[in-house]
DNA sequence: TTGACACATTCCGATATAGGCATATGATGG
DNA sequence: CCATCATATGCCTATATCGGAATGTGTCAA
């Protein structure tokens, strides 16, 4: 085997970062066609297409057809697996200790920054 | 090119099943050698390694070294981006229209599926 | 029907990855 | 120093993508 499925789910989905651009945009510009989104994101229109597909088939966009056109709209349903994932790490790192555990965190990593002098973003 | 960056962020570090289960399996176990994790995982010593190493490029998991062991912990920072990135959607379908507009959603939605007879997982 | 426009799909090449296997590196005990 | 255990790494193959270019499909207007 190779590379596990990949393009079947939320979380793949959103690894690509064309594709969270285009899940932005259309988050805050609402509905959109495909020329308009690829002219926006600069990307050729097949380009645009093909990612709707993907964003499309893991529930992440719906289409409306109107016309010649087909308008994109966010689903944000469709990221719920990855809200619910995530969150569940949140919680973590805000309940347990309440945040000492990340305090403690910190100060080590403050403490291997100074040792190693190579400096983080 | 061909696909873009990908081991390089945590989007697409969270995108491998395999290193999601390494994550959730340190929330809750907490530190953990590679040879422990890969046991409980099923998978093979390399394989698991490879997957730290990919963890802990990105900021996810970090090492602690202990004799011949090396006891991989969680990092939660890592995942900010990510519930950051989420987090500004998870807004959108609470606040927006008060709800409202998923509810018109999941209208559309019983309809299409009606009409289209595929039933939905 | 024909042409123009909007979009989807297919074919292509380049590349990065996941996984398997063998092996290198590193620490520990004797 | 040597054998052993714990990890990391390198090499290899198969595969799934991303992007580009060309082409197919579908809609509308004249």
């Amino acid at each position: 085997m190779a590379r596990a499925a990949t393009t079947s789910d939320a979380f793949n989905a959103i690894a690509e970062p064309q594709r969270r651009k285009i899940l932005v945009l259309l988050l805050r510009g609402g509905e959109r066609a495909v020329t308009e989104l690829a002219r926006d994101l600069r990307m050729s229109q097949p380009q645009a297409s093909k990612h709707l597909r993907v964003l499309r088939e893991v529930g992440l966009v719906q289409v409306r057809e109107a016309g010649k056109q087909r308008l994109y709209d966010l689903d944000v349903r469709g990221l719920r697996p990855v809200n619910e994932w995530v969150g569940g790490f949140e919680k973590f790192w805000n309940e347990t200790f309440d945040g000492l555990d990340e305090y403690m965190r910190d100060l080590k990593q403050a403490r291997q920054e100074e040792l190693s002098d190579d400096d983080d973003q």
